[in-house]
RNA sequence: GGCCCCGUGGUGUAGUGGUUUAACACGCCUCCCUGUCAAGGAGGAGAUCGGCAGUUCGAGUCUGCUCGGGGUCGCCA
């Protein structure tokens, strides 16, 4: 070995010893004829000092060495002399007197000094190998590390098996767009890699390992978000003989011990579960961040007898009017409503209405309301609305009506905005809960048929499996969502495991029984051998980490992670490749052919 | 596919009602300095402003196109 110790273990405990440290230079200080030097491995830094007076040599050859140059010293621990110590690092009290000097390796100047944070991502992504150096991205992916190894241990302890499933499959499209790869053997053909190993999780529990789990990579070739990569990692379980709250367990005491382990939380179980259709309501999103209030309100009792036209053509168009309150809050400006109104407009909704009050509210008078209204309310409608949200003169109420979901849907980012510009939100809090009871089926207006709000192999539940028939869209699925602080994190079901029922499904969505026994033959094959009742979930883990990080992208959770574009700036992935490649594979190019673009 | 934002020395920014030696901080280079750790001091190099085209006497600044990055809607079972 190059070196005895690590540069960040080195303490008082070692002073007097000769040991060896190798590693990256991390910074230096020169003072003529004394320099310090950093020294930065995987384990910490440590100071180096050159003292010409000891040995002029060493202290040449150590002033021409740069930042990120790799080098190797022998030398002895000393403990700093009184008034140099510097408490703030765990190395602060000791210092390495060099004795010999060896440069493993110059380096070039950087393009970016290693731990500057104001870095475009850009340049960090051209270069990852130097930013992956940074404190904060080796804190990220070494924790990214510690909870994998984590998740695997609690799972084992609990009698789950790992089993790895193939990454070339046959393609099944429905849902996510397949990433594609052509078959050399078979000319004209191609795998698909897959969106998750759903087919082939529910086979294992037919074929009878009861508790499965995997850190499965996942593959779907859409557009990407801040949150969303071509290829993502998921915490993939299954489990047979179990109900839906079965599943919950297993996954919100896992997630707790995630929490108290490396978060330093406790997370009680259970999560707080909330129906699909009140967290609709309450918050308007199926992702609800409970981390603040704001909830919203069915304003239409309360404000029917206006003569406010928008209200009034609400309700009589099977609309509503929904709102809720807020703060007050030095930004509300006039453009600040303006703004808001345009932020409304562009989520499709008709705008948004303010009402506040000057006065407490049995002080007020006509003139105290203030909103863009007034000339519809009056003094007593005001006070009940006031009255029914509980809430004084330091509140406003926020009102939108019009069609149903697009109300709820507006408010719902209304809140999340509002709560996120007005510092609403108590960053400290982790926010777990499960959103259950989603519809199985939503109905797809462009294509005029129905399609699975999850995925198609979640069970309806028995209360409402009789719609399947004449009623889809009253279905609900034994299906759930696991949220934190507004941040979908996964999602599972109790599957189907009758052949019937799952037949059943696939006509609902419109599937023939050529398109079944294509995509699902084989699964549905052995559901006819005895297919225990089973249920599991997929659990984003690039979310988990970044959600516990704080990081706003899981770009920052991952190592060689990909632009926008979905391009590898580094490695320059996707690209070109040889014709002969693609002779072998039968594969053209069809861009100068007619029709294509 | 739509909408929005960004692109100026190595890094981050300023400069955008048209004319400037294109400014500042960090980094880099040289010199001084024996207790620094955001070291300090003195000096210096380095950008024709993502690219192309246009408007103009004159463009970092205006217009169009384009490339790259980011956010978002669609999309993501």
């Amino acid at each position: 070995m190059y070196k005895d110790k690590g540069c960040g273990q080195v303490n008082l405990e070692n002073v007097d010893q000769v040991i060896n440290v190798a590693g990256w230079v991390d910074s230096w200080r020169d003072h003529g004829s004394l320099l310090f030097l950093d020294l930065r491995d995987s384990t910490g830094t440590i100071q180096i000092v050159f003292d010409k007076g000891v040995n002029s040599n060493n202290h040449e050859i150590a002033s021409s060495i740069r930042n990120e140059w790799v080098i190797q010293v022998e030398g002895i621990v000393k403990k700093r002399i009184e008034g140099a110590e510097n408490p703030n690092i765990s190395t602060g009290y000791i210092e390495l007197n060099a004795k010999k000097l060896t440069i493993l390796n110059s380096s070039k100047t950087p393009p970016f000094e290693i731990n500057n944070e104001n870095v475009d991502e850009t340049t960090r992504l051209k270069y990852r190998y130097l930013d992956l150096r940074s404190n904060k991205m080796q804190k990220n992916l070494r924790l990214r590390h510690e909870l994998i190894l984590e998740i695997c241990n609690y799972l084992n302890n609990k009698d789950f098996v790992h089993i790895e499933t193939p990454i070339l499959i046959k393609s099944t499209p429905e849902g996510a767009r397949d990433y594609i790869v052509p078959s050399r053997v078979h000319p004209g053909e191609y795998y698909a890699l897959p969106q998750s190993p759903q087919q082939m999780k529910q086979m294992l529990m037919v074929s009878g390992f009861e508790k499965y789990f995997q850190i499965a990579k996942c593959f779907r070739d859409e557009d990407l978000r801040a949150d969303r990569q071509p290829e993502h990692t998921q915490l993939d379980f299954e489990m047979s003989f179990v109900h839906q709250e079965d599943v919950l367990n297993n996954c919100e005491k896992l997630y707790s011990h995630l929490s108290k382990k490396f978060l330093g939380q406790d997370i009680p179980v259970p999560f707080p579960r909330i129906k699909y259709a009140e967290s609709m309501e309450m918050y308007g999103t199926d992702k609800p961040d409970t981390r603040f209030e704001l909830k919203i309100h069915n304003l239409e009792s309360k404000l029917s007898g206006t003569d406010f036209n928008v209200f009034n053509n609400a309700l009589k168009n099977n609309g509503t009017i929904r709102g809720f309150s807020v703060p007050k809050n030095e930004k509300m400006t006039r453009k600040f409503y303006d703004n808001l109104n345009e932020f409304v407009r562009n989520n499709g909704g008709a705008g948004i209405i303010p009402v506040s009050i000057e006065k407490n509210i049995d002080d007020i008078q006509l003139e105290d309301i203030k909103s863009p209204i007034i000339k519809f309310l009056d003094l007593e409608l005001v006070k009940d609305l006031f009255k029914f949200f509980d809430i004084e003169h330091d509140q406003v109420i926020l009102i939108c009506a019009g069609e149903k979901n697009i109300v709820l849907d507006c408010l719902g980012k209304v809140r999340n905005k509002l709560a996120y510009e007005f510092n609403l939100i108590d960053q400290k809090k982790f926010n777990f809960l499960f959103v259950t009871d989603f519809p199985l089926f939503e109905f797809d207006n462009e294509n005029n048929k129905w399609a699975a709000m999850h995925h198609v192999f979640s069970s309806p539940n028995n209360d409402t499996i009789d719609y399947l028939e004449n009623d889809p869209g009253k279905v609900i699925g034994n299906l759930f969502d696991l949220v934190c602080n507004g941040v979908e994190l996964g999602s599972g079901s109790i599957r189907i495991h009758e052949r019937e029922v799952q037949e059943k499904v696939f006509s609902i969505i419109g599937y023939d029984d050529n398109q079944v026994n294509e995509r699902f033959g084989p699964l549905l094959e052995s559901f006819d051998y005895g297919a225990p009742p089973h249920g599991g979930m997929g659990l984003g883990i690039d979310r988990l980490i970044s959600t516990f990080l704080g990081e706003d992208s899981i770009r920052d959770v991952i190592s060689f992670p990909k632009t926008q574009s979905a391009s590898d700036l580094l490695w320059g992935a996707p690209s070109i490749i040889d014709n002969e490649q693609k002779l072998e594979l039968r594969i053209k190019n069809i861009e100068d052919e007619k029709g294509a673009k």
